[in-house]
Parts: C-alpha cells; sequence; structure tokens
RNA sequence: GCCGGGGUGGCGGAAUUGGUAGACGCACGGGACUCAAAAUCCCGCGAUCGCAAGGUCAUGAGAGUUCGAUUCUCUCCCCCGGCACCA
C-alpha cells in the first residue's frame, strides 16, 4: 500500500464497490435530524455528461456527505427526466425508438457518474417514462381536472413550426421557439390548458419566505408580473356593447380623450358590426397583426393606428371618446381596450401622430439633481409660490435670459416671488418692470403650472416652488431707467431658443422652454406629478394619493378594482409522441371524461412512425385500435385524447416520489411526506422560471387537495454557475470543445476533479475550465498521500498547529453548509501547509482532517482512513467537533496607525489592556508621533489608530 | 427603459461585514536536486521610486461620512442576468 504515488484508479475502484456493496447511502424512513439534498435530474441526452453538468451534483455530494456524518438522517437521491423533445429528436435522428434511446443513454449517464464517486441512494431511482411513475403525472392532471384547473381552450397558442408542437409562453425565447429558434406562429388548436393563474397570488407572496437567490425570486415575481389597477365600463355609442378598460396609471383618469384597441382582439368584429366599412377596417386590422407577428413586439417603434369610427361614452365624465384599432395595444394583457391619455408615452405619440386632442391633469415637478441647487436629502421643503416668465423681444424670435453677476455659470428666465395676496400675471409685469425697465407689454399668455424641488442657496433652504408660466411679449424697447441695484445683479441677454436651450440652468426653467416649443412630451413621472383634477386631490403629489383616487372612483361607480397578471395559463399539450398520454376520453354526449382512476397509467402506445404529423394532430391520432375506446360515462363510442404532456410535466412533482418510490397505492404516503418534506437544499442551475414555478404550483395544488403537508416544495435553492470551455464558450459538441469527465477522472482521479470544480470559484459564478489549474488540486491531493506515509507521533500537539487545525475544522464546516465550497478548500491547503511545516503532527490531528477532507476527496479519505487502522467507513464516522478556545491563539498583531496611515505592526495579546496597548504602540510608531496626540482607538485585537 | 447581481494583480478569486487589501491556487521568474528533462522542494511575484532601510500610489471613476472605507451614502461609467410599447 506504501507506494510513492497515489494509485487513484484502483483505490476509487475499490471503495466505490465497498460503498455500493454495503449501502451505507442508504436512506432511512425514519429518524431524527433528516435532511433532504436534491440536485435537478438530469435529462439523459445521447451526448453523456461534460465536464459542467456534475459541479451541482459533487456539491450536493459534499454537503450530504457532511451532514451524514454530522449525524443527520440524509436522503440523497437521483433519477431520469427523460420524456420530451430532445429524446424524442434524438429517436429519429439514429433511427431509434426513443425507448431503446432512453434506455441506453441512462446507461451511460449512471455510468459516469459512478466513476465520480457519489453518495446517491440508487435504490431511490425513478425514471419519468416509466409506467409506474408517470401513472402518477396522470393521476395529478386528473386531479387538476376535477378541480376545473385543467380544461379544453380554443385560444390560439403558439405554435412552433420546426417542432410541430404548441409551446407554452414559457417555452419562448422572446417571439422564437426556446428550443430551435424559429419564430412561432400563433395557430388555433383545441388545447389542455392548466389554470396556472389561479395561483399566482399565492406564488407571488410565498417568494418572500424562500431561501432562495434573490435574482431568481425576482425572475419569478416579473414572470407572474402582477399588476393592481382599476377596470372602466362604459357603454359604446349607438350599440348595445360595453367595453371594459383597465388601467395601472388610473389617477390621471380625468386625463383621457381616446380608446386603444388591439387589432388582434375577439371583440372587434362585433364591435364594427353595422357600420359600413367594417371589412375594409378588419383587413388593416389583420394587416397589422400579421406585421407584429412577423417583426416581434419589440421591434415596434412607430405608433400606428386606425380609426373604427365607433366612440365609447366615457363613465368618468370625459365626454365621447373615439376607439382606435393601435398597433401597440395586446389582446392578451388586461382587456385588450385601454383608455388613453396625455400621461402616457405611448399614448401622447400616438396622439400627435393622428391629431386626437389631448388634456392634461398633471402638472409636472421637477427636481434638480444637478449643481448647487440640487435639493438636499432628508431635509423638509419650504413652500414657495413664484413666476417663470419668457419676454419675447419686440419684432425678433428671441427671448430673455438674466446672467447673474455673482453666479458667473448661472443662467435663468425672468422670475419672481408672489406676493402675499398678489396674482401671477400681476407678479410677472411688475417683474418686468423692477427688473427690466421695459413698459411695452403686447400680449400675454399661460403655459400653465410647473412645480420645482431644489435648493436655494441665498436662503439655505429645500423648496418646492409652484410657478404659473407666463408668455409675455414686448411691443417695442420703451424702458424706465432701472435701479442702481437691479443693474449690478444680473446682464440681460436676447437669446434664440436655441441658445435658451443650452444656457439655462434651472430644471423648470428648460422645461418652460420646452413647453414653449412643444417639445415637452408626455409627463408620465406620477411620483413627481401634482394632480389638479379630480379637485377632490387637486395638489397633491398623484401617486401619494393612489389608494384614496382609487377608493374615490369605486365610491363614484366610474371603476372597479382589479388586479392582472402577465402570467399566462399553461398550454399543456403537445402534438409529440414522446410524452405522457393525456388520460382524458372524448365523447360525442359527455364531452372530454376523466379516464377512471383504476385504469391508470394509460400507456403510452406502441407505433410504427412516431414523427410529428405537422397537421396539429399528435402521431397517436393514427393509432386507431387505441383511439376508439368506450366512454366511462354513457359505454357509447368515444376517442382517446391523442396531446401528450410536456416536458414539463414529469418534473413537476418528481421530488415526491423520491421519498416514496415504490408505492402502489398513491403517488407518496402521508407519513413519508410528513417525515422528508420540504426538499431541504436543491442544487441546480438554469430553469429559474419555468421549472421552479411549474413545480411549485403542482405542489400548491396537491396542497390544497391534502396531498402534501407544506405550502412549498424546496425550502432552499442553491443556484450553480456552468462551467465554460477553455475558449470561453459553452461547452457543445457543436464546437468541438467538450471534455468529458471520464478523461479527467483518468488522469487526474475523481478526488482531484471533485476538488478542482469546488476550488474554481465561488459555486454560483460561470468560470472557464482550465486544464492548467487542475494540475494545482491534483498536487493537494498527492500531497495528502505524501504526508500521510511520513512518520507521525503521540506528543503534546504545537499550539500552532492546534489552532489551525481547529480554525480548518470551524470554517471546512460552516462553509460547507453556505455552499463556499471553494474557501472550504482554501482552508484545507492551508491547513496541509501548515501540517507539512510544522516540526511534528500528531495522528490525532491526522485523523482530524482526513474527515475534515472526507466530503470533498471520499475516497483518499477512505483509503487513508483503513490505512490508519479505523474501522469502515470514514463517511458514517463522526465530523470533528472544534474547541473554539483553541482557535484564539496567544498573541495576535495589532497595526498601528498615526492619521490613518499603517506605520507599524506589534504582536499583542488580544485581550491587551488599552494603556498597554497604546503605550506598547506610541513606541513603535515613535517616530511618527511628531505633534501633540489629540485622538486614540484601540480595537482589542486589531488595531491601534493616532490622530495627530 | 425598469428590476436584480457585479467591477479587486497576468488569471480564478480571498478579506472575520468598518480595522495591516491581494489569503489560497494557477501562470510566471530565480535557485536546489538531475548527465539532462519531467516530477519534487525552496525563494520571489500589484505599480512605482530607491543599492537598501524605507517611501509613495493602488479595490471601475468622482465626491461624502469616519481616526480608519474593497466594505457605508450619493452621482456617474462599464459588464452579466431577468422583464419589456404589460397600459
Amino acid at each position: 500500500m506504501a507506494s510513492e504515488r497515489y494509485d487513484h484508479a484502483s483505490v476509487e475502484k475499490k471503495w466505490q464497490e465497498r460503498w455500493a456493496k454495503e449501502g451505507i447511502y442508504r436512506a432511512q424512513d425514519s429518524g431524527k435530524g433528516k435532511v433532504y439534498v436534491l440536485d435537478m435530474f438530469p435529462y439523459p441526452s445521447g451526448e453523456g455528461l461534460h465536464v459542467g453538468h456534475p459541479k451541482g451534483y459533487i456539491a450536493t455530494d459534499i454537503y450530504s456527505r457532511h451532514m451524514r456524518m454530522r449525524g443527520h438522517n440524509v436522503l440523497h437521491p437521483m433519477g431520469w427526466d427523460a420524456f420530451g423533445l430532445p429524446a424524442e429528436n434524438y429517436a429519429l435522428q439514429n433511427k431509434v425508438h426513443p425507448r431503446v434511446a432512453v434506455e441506453r443513454n441512462i446507461a451511460y449517464f449512471k455510468e459516469q457518474l459512478a466513476h465520480i464517486g457519489f453518495d446517491y441512494d440508487w435504490s431511490r431511482e425513478i425514471n419519468t417514462t416509466d409506467p409506474a411513475y408517470y401513472k402518477w403525472t396522470q393521476w395529478i392532471f386528473l386531479q387538476l381536472f376535477k378541480k376545473g384547473l385543467a380544461y379544453m381552450s380554443d385560444e390560439p397558442i403558439n405554435w412552433c413550426p420546426s417542432c410541430m408542437t404548441g409551446l407554452a409562453n414559457e417555452d419562448l425565447d422572446g417571439t422564437a421557439c426556446e428550443r430551435c429558434g424559429t419564430p412561432v406562429e400563433k395557430k388555433k388548436l383545441p388545447q389542455w390548458v392548466l389554470k396556472i393563474t389561479a395561483y399566482a397570488d399565492r406564488m407571488l407572496a410565498d417568494l418572500d419566505a424562500l431561501k432562495w437567490p434573490e435574482h431568481i425570486k425576482e425572475a419569478q415575481r416579473n414572470w407572474i408580473g402582477r399588476s393592481e389597477g382599476l377596470t372602466f365600463t362604459s357603454p359604446v355609442k349607438d350599440t348595445s356593447l360595453t367595453i371594459d378598460t383597465f388601467s395601472a396609471h388610473f389617477e390621471a383618469f380625468f386625463a383621457d380623450t381616446f380608446v386603444v384597441i388591439a387589432p388582434d382582439h375577439p371583440l372587434l368584429p362585433t364591435l364594427l358590426e353595422g357600420l359600413p366599412n367594417k371589412e375594409k377596417i378588419l383587413k388593416e386590422a389583420q394587416a397589422m397583426t400579421d406585421k407584429r407577428a412577423a417583426q416581434g413586439y419589440d421591434q415596434i417603434k412607430e405608433p400606428e393606428g386606425i380609426f373604427t369610427g365607433r366612440y365609447t361614452v366615457d363613465s368618468v365624465g370625459n365626454g365621447e371618446l373615439p376607439i382606435w384599432i393601435a398597433n401597440y395595444a395586446l389582446a392578451d394583457y388586461g382587456t385588450g381596450i385601454v383608455k388613453c391619455s396625455a400621461h402616457d408615452e405611448r399614448d401622447y405619440a400616438f396622439a400627435k401622430k393622428y391629431n386626437i386632442p389631448l388634456k392634461e391633469v398633471l402638472e409636472p415637478v421637477h427636481v434638480q439633481k444637478t449643481g448647487s441647487s440640487t435639493f438636499h436629502e432628508g431635509e423638509p421643503f419650504v413652500e414657495h409660490h413664484g413666476v417663470i416668465v419668457l419676454l419675447k423681444k419686440w419684432d425678433e424670435d428671441k427671448y430673455l435670459g438674466l446672467r447673474w453677476k455673482d453666479a458667473p455659470d448661472w443662467g435663468t428666465l425672468l422670475t419672481g416671488a408672489i406676493e402675499k395676496g398678489g396674482g401671477g400675471e400681476e407678479t410677472a409685469r411688475r417683474e418686468i418692470e423692477e427688473e427690466t425697465g421695459y413698459t411695452d407689454i403686447k400680449s400675454v399668455r399661460t403655459l400653465g403650472t410647473i412645480h420645482g424641488k431644489y435648493y436655494h442657496v441665498p436662503k439655505k433652504q429645500n423648496r418646492i416652488g409652484h410657478t404659473p408660466v407666463f408668455v409675455i411679449e414686448l411691443g417695442s424697447d420703451k424702458r424706465v431707467p432701472l435701479s442702481q441695484e437691479e443693474e449690478s445683479k444680473h446682464k440681460l441677454v436676447w437669446l434664440t431658443p436655441a441658445e435658451l436651450g443650452s444656457f439655462l440652468t434651472p430644471a423648470t426653467h428648460k422645461y418652460a422652454l420646452r413647453k414653449l416649443l412643444g417639445t415637452a412630451g408626455a409627463w408620465t413621472d406620477f411620483s413627481n406629478a401634482i394632480l389638479i383634477e379630480p379637485a377632490e386631490f387637486a395638489g397633491k403629489v398623484a401617486r401619494d394619493v393612489r389608494e384614496e383616487v382609487a377608493d374615490y372612483a369605486v365610491k363614484k361607480g366610474f371603476a372597479k378594482k382589479t388586479v392582472t397578471y402577465k402570467i399566462k395559463d399553461w398550454v399543456f399539450s403537445r402534438q409529440r409522441y414522446w410524452g405522457e398520454p393525456i388520460p382524458i376520453v372524448h365523447c360525442p354526449t359527455d364531452g372530454p371524461v376523466a379516464v377512471p382512476e383504476d385504469q391508470l397509467p394509460v400507456r403510452l402506445p406502441e407505433v410504427e412512425h412516431y414523427e410529428p404529423s405537422g397537421t396539429g394532430e399528435s402521431p397517436l391520432a393514427n393509432i386507431a385500435a387505441w383511439v376508439n375506446t368506450t366512454c366511462p360515462k354513457c359505454g357509447g363510442p368515444a376517442k382517446r385524447e391523442t396531446n401528450t404532456m410536456p416536458q414539463w410535466a414529469g418534473s413537476s412533482w418528481y421530488y415526491l416520489r423520491f421519498m416514496d418510490p415504490h408505492n402502489d397505492h398513491t403517488l407518496v404516503g402521508k407519513d413519508k411526506d410528513k417525515y422528508w418534506a420540504p426538499v431541504d437544499v436543491y442544487v441546480g442551475g438554469d430553469h429559474a422560471v419555468r421549472h421552479l414555478i411549474y413545480a411549485r404550483f403542482w405542489h400548491k395544488f396537491l396542497y390544497d387537495i391534502g396531498v402534501v403537508s407544506t405550502t412549498e416544495p424546496f425550502a432552499r435553492l442553491e443556484f450553480l454557475g456552468f462551467i465554460l470551455a477553455e475558449d470561453g464558450r459553452k461547452m457543445s459538441k457543436r464546437y468541438g470543445n467538450v471534455i468529458n469527465p471520464d478523461d479527467v477522472v483518468a488522469q487526474y482521479g475523481a478526488d482531484a476533479f471533485r476538488i478542482y470544480e469546488m476550488f474554481m470559484g465561488p459555486f454560483e459564478n460561470t468560470v472557464a475550465w482550465s486544464t492548467a489549474s487542475i494540475q494545482g488540486a491534483a498536487r493537494f491531493v498527492e500531497r495528502i498521500w505524501k504526508l500521510a506515509h511520513k512518520p507521525l507521533t503521540e506528543d503534546p500537539a504545537s499550539a500552532e498547529l492546534e489552532s489551525v487545525l481547529h480554525q480548518t475544522a470551524k470554517k471546512v464546516g460552516e462553509d460547507i453548509e453556505a455552499f463556499k465550497f471553494n474557501t472550504a478548500v482554501s482552508q484545507m491547503m492551508i491547513c496541509l501547509n501548515a501540517m507539512e511545516k510544522a516540526p511534528a503532527l500528531r495522528v490525532g490531528q491526522w485523523k482530524a482532517f482526513m474527515r475534515l477532507l472526507a466530503p470533498f476527496a471520499p475516497h483518499l479519505a477512505e483509503e487513508l482512513w483503513a490505512y490508519f487502522g479505523e474501522p469502515f467507513s470514514i463517511h458514517t464516522a463522526a465530523w470533528p467537533q472544534y474547541d473554539p478556545a483553541k482557535i484564539v491563539s496567544n498573541t495576535v498583531q495589532v497595526a498601528v496607525q498615526v492619521n490613518g496611515k499603517t506605520r507599524a505592526s506589534i504582536e499583542l495579546s488580544p485581550t491587551a489592556a488599552e494603556e498597554e496597548a497604546l503605550s506598547a504602540a506610541r513606541k513603535a510608531v515613535e517616530k511618527w508621533l511628531t505633534g501633540p496626540e489629540k485622538k486614540a482607538v484601540y480595537v482589542p485585537g486589531r488595531i491601534v489608530s493616532f490622530v495627530i
């Protein structure tokens, strides 16, 4: 055994066989301290594993081994997610039956996994394509059907012409099929749809308590896309119809001047009924829909519209509003019809293009964010009333600017404070005469009121200014002389609007100019806007009175409070062969009828051709013997549902089956669920939305019907970063840059491979594979092997080495629990360095180190454990306890700073008294203490800081 | 555009949550062993000035708080991820 080098191949084989034979990783269904550790189970593709796949499995392996050593009853299972398109496509390409292909692929995957030395409990292995498994997938579908949560729909669905199947919204990448990149089409097909929207609120609310990465929770919140608002109902003039419009920015509803409807809205033909040009409009609307589908919603830049000829009588009292068809309106969001106003960018642009009149009910509040007048955060605001004057020169398109003499970079318009009881126009006229001397006023008009938040430098206060804007034109240069004081304050300059644009400093003045030029656009910032209608809320910030406005609208009978979601019900039918048959029979008299539960599973029949038909019919439709059946209700002739379930069905509940994989009576026994649920740690990448949202949906449903006892399936989720190929690209057969773990294990050994993958960087980071860097892990393994064969001692331990070991025991344990494997490995390397350098190494210290190493390098640790005469197996041995007292050493290096700069380092006891520390520190930095000492800070064990 | 996460040597990355920035590893340079190479071991390794002792500058940029900032606050720039004419 005491060979020179570590012969990893034979050591690994030996222990892998022994572990399997003795079944040391088998989970018991009872006992204290259960821990359920789960990987996202793989899709057994024909290409086998590359080195990126096992990263998550190594992490759960280390975590579960560590928990087992801490005395927990650990469940760490593995299985296969083998239904779905990739398996079917692979089978089609290689001219084998998908079942055969899947079996072959699983065997290869399993062999590859075995080489890495995982602690899976293979007695619980499951496979989603096994009839004994999919029986329960079908059973769940039947329960959904019985509760009305699985229903048939005729709504057009996303159809991928390349994959020849319908897809759910979640299966899209923008407007293309996520799998093959082909743009999807809208296709009308009768579909099974699952009512995931019924669970949207609960899925949203329960996210908060989950120990999941923030970006995944956020992705789910975005996907659910909950939006609260009001729905207004108004009659359509000259018809018996009413329309509903949804608005989330309803505070400004008195500004609504027109209505838009989506070009593909189902109500459109009815709406146009009786109009002479109905057909023409419908044709144009269809063209708009087609154009939008061709280029994708996100490519629409230019608003386009068609007037329908209809008007709605606004329930709020805004009069008769014209109804337009607009290319930016979406039929499947909200009600598909929107009331529009000047306070929305798209609506504004649309109205401008088609000369639809607009009305404003929000006055902008400009917040000064640059320069010396930037408002001071947290300080109160003082109300200030004034005027802004755009003074137009006689005979010329130039306006008056003021350049301030005591602030040369400060350019403004003419302004003035409104004195008590004074009016705006009166103030404006007075200011013109006082500040400029001009007296010949030809005309006065107003551009409305604007508001500003800024810091008033002379008075040293935050202000919120309320200022009507006047445009005043002079008739001539008639002037009275200015006072000395006014003359000295600022210089008058006449500027063209373009010049004024760069001349003006305050945000409010710039906006006044844009108002004058008509380039101000829509004001859409409701948090910085003063409402002027309804009168009850005049003068209030729109966002601040949102709830009150909603209550007001409801009370007045204008609207109902409603909630809409971006998430759509889950399109659940696939027109492909390789999936779970949907357990439904279609009867001409009874409609869709559930297959009785005792007839489950509905087995996937053998077919000669399982190629997709492309007609929207599943390949199963051609098997008359299978399709034709009798109705379970009336006994008459009926046909089986021929669509299959999507790939995501089997994976939406598999974690439950691992708890009780062989149960024939129920999908999971109540006692088993009670004991094992929930999954304590779930590890995987990708699938931020789809799998994780589908599984949460099904789980909540199963909770509601009493099958499971928890409301969430995965208490904690650790998201892994991928491993890229050495060239920085994705690892793919296409690029020829795939690295097979078998080769790595053969060359460096499984343990070096495992350690390297964990040491590459933080678990959640995506890092490129480096053949050079794996050498470091291999050297680490070799050095441990070497040190094990050096003489050990029974002598008393050196305090220093003892401290490092206890630190290592603490850090490795804590880091494993926190999924910080990279720093755990680093600490073991520090420990090995210390052991190599130590004058003597005790047997007990070495054995403790072996146990810390065991989760990372299970083969090496097991071999050396046996070498030191310990009983099989190290993986069931107890995790080393650390002694906090031993971690603290007698002396520490304390830095000494003078005026914030580190000047020396002194050795002190971590508990040294302040006086002692200060005098030692003073001595060490004597030459820097060149002035009287103003202050001295002492943080025991860390730092001494002097200020002179 | 909105939201989430980031920006530290040649590279992957540490930093006890405000206390000596660069742990650990890779790469690189020098040395030992060797006939030689590999492997192994020892030393060095942010920039800059200096023979050295030592100094100065450095965690995307700029400000602020503090005795002290990679860490906290604000503004800006850049990268990654999610959502997106979503009313």
